[in-house]
DNA sequence: TATAATTATCGTAATATTGCAATTAAACGA
DNA sequence: TCGTTTAATTGCAATATTACGATAATTATA
């Protein structure tokens, strides 16, 4: 049904999926390396940077500013987006809490 | 178009954007949680434990076996699914190498 | 061999995602 | 004020994803 049943997972299964899904597109880690390699930009750039048309790219900026790994401040006709730091420093928390659980004392079963 | 342009991305933005989008679902989450926890186990109890229908369930196992985060062996008329381990350790420094990314060399814009 | 148990596959329906052209909105500068 | 610049929104088309019933395939068991 294309439809994801949330309903019967927990809090944390979803916002994990949530914080996962927003990393599952090419052009959002394209983004988010190039807010680290140039701390500021605004969409125009990355609309040269990327290769994506304007409506797509400010598409994908507003996903990740949902999400709040990214924020953005007007500046005149402009709009200058950035990582935010705080959020993005819970996201990694929230992800290392996932990927750290105890490798070691899983069993293969094969 | 719903179709996404991999071809305008690098390898890497592609990869990690692949690994994400895998997790990107809270029954992905969930599949991969119970296996922590259980070490081993065969479709048959991960359609009892998260309540998707069987079809649902193997279809999700099948993503995360391409992606190689499990791997799975026939026993029987069953077939047991674990971590790979190896697999699971080369996604965590894929991520890692992401989300570590310095920070504190980041200037928010506003 | 026939039946049961288990999982994969197929087919299909519903919804979501991706991408862009066209347009709108907002703020600046001449 | 009027045009210019920039980004967001709208509308739409194409494709992808999610979910499940029905079925097939495989293996064990009676």
């Amino acid at each position: 049904m294309g439809i994801t049943r949330s309903d019967i997972f927990t809090d944390y299964q979803n916002e994990m999926a949530a914080l996962a899904k927003v990393l599952g597109h090419p052009a959002r880690v394209a983004i988010l390396q190039h807010l680290f390699k140039i701390n500021a930009c605004v969409c125009g750039d990355l609309v040269d940077e990327i290769g994506l048309a304007q409506p797509t790219i400010s598409q994908h900026l507003k996903e990740l500013k949902n999400l709040g790994l990214i924020k953005g401040t007007i500046d005149g006709t402009r709009v200058c987006y950035c990582i935010d730091k705080e959020n993005w420093t819970k996201m990694k928390s929230k992800f290392s809490q996932f990927l750290d659980q105890d490798l070691d004392s899983v069993k293969e079963c094969c």
